[in-house]
DNA sequence: CCTTATCTGTCATCGACTGTCACTTGGCAG
DNA sequence: CTGCCAAGTGACAGTCGATGACAGATAAGG
C-alpha cells in the first residue's frame, strides 16, 4: 500500500507540490496578493491544472480538513456505549485538539492547522470558506449525534442544536485561547467550554441586570 | 425627514432600482444565471455603479439584514430587567418572528427575507454570503449578551456560547419548518427550539444508546 | 507492443471586480 | 443668480478566478 501505481503517487506528488508551494506564497505574501499562476509556476504545473486539484483557491488550505473531521467522528464513535453525550462530545474533542503527538503525520497536520488559522484571520474569502467548511463538519456531526442517540434527524431539533451549541463552544474556546492566554493549555480551555455548555441552563436562568 | 435632499433621494432610487431588478432577474433566472450587466441594464445604470452601492452581487440581498439585526437588537435591549436572560432571547426573537404585522413595511421586509431564503438554498455562493452575515449577527448578539449580563466579552465564553446556541435554534426551527410543517406557526417551532435551548443540560445527560 | 483511460498543457472565454479619468449635477456661499 | 466644490456617474481598460474544449503525453492492463 506504500506504493499504490506509479500514476497515483505522482498525483500526490503534485497535490503536494501545489499546497507547500501555496503555504509559502501565503504565509510570505498574503492570500489575495498570490495569484494562481503564481502557485502554478511555483508547483512546476500549469494553472488549469490548479483547478484539477482544487475547486477553488482556498481550498487548498482545506484539503485536509474533511480528514480531522473523519477522526473526530471516529473518536465519537468509539465513545463507550453508556457514557452521556456530553462526555462523548467532549472526549472525542480533547483527542483531536491534543497537541503532544507521538505521530510525526499528525504533527504536521497540527501545525499546519495553525498556519490555517492565522490565514483565516487574515482574509475576509478565507474566512468565508473556513465557515463553510465549519458548517459542514457541524452538519457531520449533528448526524453522528442523531446516530447515537438513535433519533430522527428530520424530525428532531435537538442533535443539531446540540452539534452548534458544541461547535460554538469549542471555536470559542479556540479563539479565546489564540489571542490571550496561551500558557494555558488549549485542552484546559475547550474543557471549561464543555463545563460551561452543560450548565448552559443555568446561564440562561441568568436575571438580566441592566446597567444604568 | 420625508424629503432628504434631492441627491439623497435619487441615491435612494437608484439603489432600490438595483435592488428590485436584481430581485426580478433572481427569481426569474437564478442568482448564478444572472450577471451584473443584467442587472445594471435592468436598472439603467451603469455596471459599474452596481459595485458603487454592493461590494458584491450577493450583497444585493442582504440590504436589509443590519437593519433587521437592529430590531432585534432593540427588542432585546428592551426587555424588563428582573427577567431571565434565557427568555429575553425567546422573546426578542419571536417580535421579529411575528409574520403579521401591522406596518406595510414590515410585510414587505418578510416578503423579502423569504425569499432570499429560497435564493440562499440556491445558491452555493449565496449560502456563503448567508453564513457571513449570520457569523456578523451571531457576534453582534454576544456583544448585546455581555452587555446585559455586564460581564466581559473577552474573558468569558458564556456570551458568545449562549449567542452561538441560541442562533443554532432558530436557525435550526426555521429550516425545519421551511421543509416541513408549514401548518404549524413559525412561533411555535421557535418556541420548542428555545424550550430545548433551555434543558441542553439533559440532553448532553443522555447515556448513548448505540445500536449494533 | 498497443489500446485505452487518465492526466496534463494550451487556448479561448466568461464574469466578477477595481482603478482611473472625465463629465454631470446637486449643494451651497457670495 | 452665479459660480465654485464635492459627490455621483459613465466609459474604458485591465486583473484575476474559474470553466470548457481539444490535442498531446503517459500509465495501466491485456
Amino acid at each position: 500500500m506504500a506504493t499504490a501505481g506509479l500514476r497515483e503517487r505522482k498525483k500526490r506528488q503534485t497535490r503536494d507540490a501545489l499546497i507547500s508551494a501555496s503555504m509559502r506564497l501565503f504565509v510570505t505574501q498574503g492570500f489575495e496578493a498570490t495569484t494562481v499562476d503564481q502557485i502554478a509556476d511555483a508547483a512546476q504545473v500549469s494553472p488549469r491544472t490548479f483547478f484539477r486539484y482544487f475547486a477553488a483557491k482556498e481550498d487548498v488550505l482545506f484539503d485536509d480538513f474533511e480528514a480531522e473531521v473523519d477522526r473526530w467522528e471516529a473518536a465519537l464513535l468509539a465513545r463507550p456505549r453508556g457514557e452521556s453525550l456530553g462526555a462523548a462530545l467532549r472526549e472525542a474533542t480533547l483527542a483531536i485538539a491534543e497537541p503532544f503527538s507521538s505521530d510525526e503525520h499528525r504533527r504536521d497536520a497540527q501545525r499546519f492547522a495553525e498556519i490555517r488559522f492565522e490565514l483565516v484571520a487574515s482574509s475576509p474569502a478565507l474566512a468565508r470558506r473556513s465557515l463553510e467548511f465549519d458548517g459542514r463538519a457541524q452538519e457531520r456531526a449533528a448526524v453522528a449525534i442523531a446516530r447515537l442517540l438513535g433519533i430522527d434527524l428530520d424530525s428532531d431539533l435537538r442533535p443539531r442544536i446540540v452539534a452548534a451549541a458544541a461547535m460554538a463552544a469549542v471555536w470559542t474556546a479556540t479563539r479565546l485561547w489564540h489571542q490571550s492566554d496561551q500558557d494555558r493549555p488549549l485542552t484546559a480551555v475547550v474543557r471549561e467550554a464543555y463545563d460551561l455548555l452543560e450548565h448552559l441552563e443555568e446561564v440562561l436562568a441568568i436575571p438580566l441586570s441592566r446597567l444604568p
